[in-house]
Order: structure tokens, then sequence, then C-alpha cells
DNA sequence: GCGGTGTTTTTGTGATCACAAAGAGCGCGT
DNA sequence: ACGCGCTCTTTGTGATCACAAAAACACCGC
């Protein structure tokens, strides 16, 4: 659904929507954030409309929660619902390496070991907000070589819905050590293992589940 | 995502939008078919913000395009698109219908059957749009003892891309006989036969698939 | 007849407004 | 000190408008 092509008038609503929507997917927002149609309209120099389309379809997309008198926020999972959509990670995300892998070539893995580097030097920083959007950049690399746009779309969705969870999430681990399962997503892609890659990519999906139920 | 709670003040949007998805969903609407957000208003007796907020919020949801210059339709899909739409539901469905399976009592099963019995009616009626409805509520009647409303969200929402090509699908199939798959999820359900239940499940998802290429 | 060109109509966009409901704050009474 | 009620502010909703771009249409020359 990324489409990086440079659209020649971007529409304001859709900057806003942009705007919004990578905030909260790099987990810049806080779980129960409230936002309010004039502030979001002040923050981008737009009127209430488009601040209200934007707001809406990140509604949409289960980004934001409407609560019943119509007010937004930015959700605050249960643990049943962290463990739904880490599930649904899961699902998607095993099927969309599956099916990158008999078209990750050299260059592919050479782009995922630099930006693995990175991830590690955003954990060396103790930057949380960096550390989860490079991991995502790792997962989206190697998901876009599936050339399954829908696919994909749900898993950035969920992705979505597990921001702000996961910068919270992120934020109290503090931890030190590299992720290791993404070198067993790259030994699996080098050596063309499927089944390896399936459990590894797996165990990196639900890997921080775990430390939330602990 | 569906919520059967009489709401007490159902705001216009909500409405319009409501009524629009399920038209889409059921297969009321031809592929291609463009919308306009005066003519939404008219129809529903609203003023264009409203029908915007809809008509936007269905094209988040994937189940109506938005053209260059911001005309919205409902969408044309590829058959590459529907194939990935397809093993979309395959991974999603099957996954809730494994969950439903433990939960699946009597009392379920027998719903089941009453509504499989609706769809022979409507199939001897060559009743397309009641075909599609009914199907629907066969699969998300079982889908909701899975306890995983996330999980049916994305289910549901693949449903309503796939609405309008499933219509011009089923539209010029006119099939005659009864969906044999349903009889075998009915059977693995009584049996508790997980694998057997799984297969039957991507059986009748792809199904209709294979009608379509040929 | 046909293609192109001008006009006219339709359509989406974003701003603004009036209104009602929800919230926040404050003070009064007990 | 605490609860209740009142008021003022904030907030979302939906209608309407002006504007620009796009589409539809009609007309004219060839």
């Amino acid at each position: 659904m990324i489409n990086s092509r440079p659209d020649p008038s971007p529409s304001a609503h859709d900057r806003v929507y942009r705007g919004l929507r990578t905030r909260i997917m790099h987990g810049d927002i806080a779980p129960g954030q409230a936002l309010t149609l004039r502030g979001i309209g002040r923050e981008f120099n737009v009127s209430m409309t488009p601040a209200r389309e934007s707001l809406r379809r990140l509604v949409a997309e289960g980004a934001l929660t409407l609560s019943s008198s119509g007010r937004v926020s930015t959700p605050e999972l249960s643990n049943e619902r962290i463990e739904e959509l880490a599930a649904l990670r899961s699902l998607l995300e095993v099927e969309l390496a599956s099916r990158a892998l008999p078209r990750a070539h050299f260059a592919l893995i050479e782009r995922l070991q630099t930006i693995n580097a990175s991830i590690n030097e955003m954990i060396a920083r103790q930057d949380a907000v960096g550390y989860i959007r490079t991991n995502l950049e790792f997962h989206r690399t190697l998901y876009l070589r599936a050339q399954a746009p829908a696919m994909l779309a749900m898993a950035e969705t969920v992705w979505l819905q597990l921001g702000p969870t996961m910068r919270a999430l992120y934020g109290r681990l503090r931890r030190k050590d590299p992720p290791r399962f993404h070198r067993m997503i790259l030994a699996a892609l080098k050596a063309g293992d499927e089944p390896g890659l399936r459990m590894a990519i797996r165990s990196d999906v639900t890997q921080g589940l775990k430390m939330l139920v602990a």
C-alpha cells in the first residue's frame, strides 16, 4: 500500500495522515494519548476538515480508537489483544517471508545486513523509537520481495495497531543485546532454508510478547 | 467488528457507512461502479460531509479505490490481486476455524446447518446476492467462536475487498449444486478433526478462485 | 462523419459556521 | 473535607460555500 512515487500534489489530508501514521507506527505517541481535531489542525496548519479525515482513516485502520463520545485516542491494548495481534503478525509475516525467500538475492540480503547493523546501533544508543523504526524497515524490506501488496498492507496495519504499545514496551525494556533472531533469518535466507526461515520469523515476531507477559 | 447492540444515536456518517459497506460486501454493486459524494448524500439524505467520511473510510479498508483525481469507485481486481486475497482468506480463515473448533458445541453446528440450508435455497433460487450474504453468514457464525476479534475484522476486510468481484463471479456462474465443502466443514467440526477442518476451509475458500481462472 | 476545441456541468477539496453534547473548573452548602 | 450543581470551555458533527480541476458535452471546421 505504500507508494513511493513522488505524488505531484499531496492533498492536505494525505499529508496529515502520513505524518500521524508514521508517528504512531514508530511509537512516537504513547498509549492512551488523546488527539483533538483542532489540535491536529493547528499542528499541520489545516482546518478541521482534513484533520477529521485523517483521524477517521486511522481509526478505520485500527491505529486509533474512537470513544463513544467521538473522541479519538491512541489505543491501550489488553493483553489478549496484544497476543492476538502477535499471532496475526506471525501468520502474515511467516507467509510473506516464505514468498520472499525464492526471490531473495544477494543484494537484498546485503541490504538486510546493513539495516541490521543500524538496529544494533539503535539498541546501543537506547533509542526506542529508532529501534522500532529500523526494525520495521528490516521486515518491510524483506516482505517487499514477496510481491504481495495486500498481504503487506495487512501486516503494516497490524504494526500500526501495535505501535504505541511497542513503544511503551521497548521503552521500559532497556535491552542490551542485538536481536538474535534476525541473524537466524539472514542465515535461513542465505541457505534457502524455508522451514528455518518460517521458524525464525515466528520466533522474532513473538519474542517481544514473551517479555511483556513475563 | 460488527456490533449488534442497538446504538442509541447512530451518527449520520455511520449509517451511511454501514449501508454502503453491506451493499459492497454482499455484491450489490458491480466492479468499476463510480460513487459520487453528492449522489451518496442525496441517497441517504445527508450533506457531503458524512458522505465523504464514509467513502474515505471504505477506501481505507480497501473496499473502494480512489482514482488519482479523487473519484472513488468500486475496484476492478486483477487476477493476481484476486489470488492474493484468496490466499489471505485461506490464511486467516483456517486459523479462525482452528481456534473456533474447540469451542464449537452442538448448538453452533446446528445453527450452521440451518444457515447451510438457506444457502442451498439461495442457489436454487439463483439469487447471487443472497447466496453471498448467506455464505458469509455461515463463515462469520463459525469464526465468531474463535474469540479473535482483530482476526475476524481482517477476514471481513478481505471479504469486503472481494465483494463486487464475487458478485460478478457468481452472477455469471449459475451454479446448481450446493457447496460440497460446507458439508466437509460440518463433518470435521462434529468429529473434532482439526486437520480435516483446515483442509475443508482452505478448499472452500479457494474454490471460487479456481472457477474464475478456468 | 470525425476529430478537436471551446464551454458548461459535475465533482472533490478545504474552510468556516452554528449547534449540541461532553468535560473541566469552580463555588456553594452541608 | 466532600459532594453536588452550575457555568464556561472545549470538542465533535454536519451543513454550506467558494474554488479549481476534471469530465461531459456540444459545436464547428474539415
